[in-house]
DNA sequence: TCACGCGGTTCGCTATTTGAACACCGATTT
DNA sequence: AAATCGGTGTTCAAATAGCGAACCGCGTGA
C-alpha cells in the first residue's frame, strides 16, 4: 500500500461508533507502527483532515473534509435532491430506506432514513454494503460498468449469511432476474431476517451510480408487500434519476 | 511537502468554480510532474476521494470525501446546528451572512447566505479567509489558543487592500479593540468596499472555533448600523455557542 | 517505588517516490 | 493522408521520502 493508500486508511477508521482515536489506539488498530501513524496524522492535520483535541490528544475528523464535500455537493448535489424522495419512500412504505452511492468497489450509504417501528433495520451512514451480498449491491449490478461487474463476478465472494450467493452462477441469476423484474430481492443475503428491494439510480448514459432501497425484517413482508415495495423503489429511483438528470426525458 | 500533503494539495485544487480537471491540467496547476501526479490520483481514486469520469477522463471529488464528512458531521454538527441562526441573521439584516471554522491556520467558509439586495458581497463556500485580513480573522484572534494567535502575529501579513493591517501592532490593536467590544470590525481589509462585523464562536473552554459575519456593501452602512448588525452577530454566535456546547450556559 | 502504557521524537536503512523520456490515441492542420 | 499537436497513461534508474526499533518524559495504578 502507498503512503498516501495509508492515510485515506487512517481517515477511514473513523466512524459514527468509533469518532475519535488515541494515537497508540489507532497505530494498533490498522497495525502501523506508531512513528508512521504519527506522521501521517500530522500531514492530515496540517491540512485540516484530522484534527487533534488539545486536551485530550485524540484524534478525529477535521473541517477539511467537510470543505472537500461540500464543493462535491455544490457540483453534484445527490443528497440533497434525493433527500425528500428518500423520506417519503420511508412514509410510504414505514420501513427503513437507505441510499447508497457506489464507490470504490461497494457501496456507500449516504443516507438513511430509520422506519418509527420499534422492530426495524437499522443501517448506518457511510457503511460499505458488498455488491454481491446485498439487495442494493445487485440492483446496481444490473446496470454496472462492465468493468465492475466483470471484476465483481471474478472476485471472491465473501458469504455473510448462509443464504449470501457465492457463486457466479447464483449471482448471475439474481442479477438476470432483478433486471427482468425492475427492481432487485436481498433475502438475507448480508443480514439474517432482513429482506430488502432496490432499484438502480442511473445517470444519463443509463449507468448506474447508486441505489435506493427498503430493508424490512422478514417477519413483516410477504410476496406482495415485496411486490409493492418494489415498484415503489423502483418509481422513487427513476424520480430521482429524472431530476438528476436535468428535469427532462 | 510530503507525499500525503501533494495528495491532499491535489483535492484541494477542485472548488465550487473548478470542480474537474485533466491530468495534464492538474499537473499544470500543482506543478508536479504528470507522472506523480496520475499515481497520486490513482491513490487517491482507489478509496473514492476523486473519481474519473469514465468519458471525459476528467477527475473530479469523489464520494468518499462525503463520506468522511458525514462521519464528521454526525459527530459535530455545526453546519446542521448553525444553519437557522445563519439564515435568520441574513433575513435580520439584509446582508450576505457567513459561517467560518478554523482550520489549518485559516478560517474555512462553511456556509453562506447571500443578501437578496442586487448590490451584494459574495462569500463562496470552502473559500480560506485569512486570520489578519477579515473581520472574522480578528473576531476568532480574540478567542484563540495562544498558540494560534501567536503563530499568526509573528507570521507574515499579506495586505490586500491598502487598508490590512500588516503590522503586529496595529493587528493586535484591532483584536483588543474588538475584544473589548465584543464583536470584531474590518473595513475593506479583505475586499475594498466591503466592511463586516464578525463575533467568534466559542467552545466550552472559551476558546474559538470559528466564527459568523456580516458582510455588507460599505455603501449601506453608517457607524449605526454597523452597531446593530455587530450585536446581531453577537447574539447570534452566542446562541449557536449555547446550542453547540449542550443547552446549557 | 516500580512498571506499564501513553504521546511523541530520533536516525540510519531502505523501499517508495520521482520525473525525463517514451508510447499511444484522437483531433486538427498541412 | 501525412504530419503535428495536445492529451492520457507507462517505464525505470536515481534519489528522496518514509520506515520503525529504540528512545524520552509523563501520568497512573499496582
Amino acid at each position: 500500500m502507498g503512503t498516501v493508500g495509508k492515510a485515506i486508511f487512517l481517515l477511514e477508521q473513523f466512524s459514527t461508533e468509533q469518532p475519535e482515536y488515541g494515537l497508540s489506539d489507532l497505530a494498533r488498530k490498522v497495525s502501523f507502527d506508531k512513528a508512521t501513524t504519527r506522521r501521517l496524522l500530522v500531514s492530515l492535520a496540517e491540512h485540516g483532515m484530522v484534527e487533534q483535541d488539545a486536551e485530550t490528544r485524540r484524534y478525529r475528523l477535521g473541517p477539511g473534509v467537510s470543505r472537500l464535500a461540500r464543493i462535491r455537493e455544490w457540483h453534484f448535489p445527490l443528497q440533497k435532491m434525493c433527500a425528500p424522495f428518500v423520506r417519503d419512500l420511508a412514509r410510504e412504505t414505514g420501513e427503513t430506506v437507505h441510499l447508497s452511492e457506489y464507490s470504490a468497489g461497494t457501496l456507500l450509504t449516504v443516507q438513511v432514513e430509520l422506519s418509527a417501528r420499534a422492530n426495524r433495520v437499522n443501517v448506518d451512514v457511510g457503511q460499505p454494503l458488498p455488491l454481491h451480498g446485498t439487495a442494493s449491491g445487485i440492483a446496481f449490478l444490473t446496470c454496472a460498468r462492465p468493468e465492475i461487474t466483470k471484476a465483481c463476478f471474478e472476485g471472491r465472494m465473501e458469504a455473510f449469511t448462509r443464504f449470501t450467493h457465492t457463486s457466479r452462477d447464483a449471482l448471475e441469476k439474481a442479477v438476470n432476474a432483478a433486471r427482468a423484474r425492475g427492481y432487485s430481492r436481498g433475502d438475507q443475503g448480508f443480514e439474517e431476517g432482513v429482506a430488502s428491494v432496490a432499484a438502480p439510480i442511473l445517470n444519463t448514459d443509463g449507468i448506474a451510480i447508486g441505489t435506493l432501497a427498503v430493508a424490512s425484517p422478514m417477519s413483516r413482508i410477504d410476496a406482495e408487500t415485496t411486490e409493492r415495495y418494489g415498484r415503489l423503489t423502483m418509481q422513487a429511483a427513476e424520480a430521482i434519476a429524472c431530476q438528476l438528470n436535468g428535469g427532462a426525458a
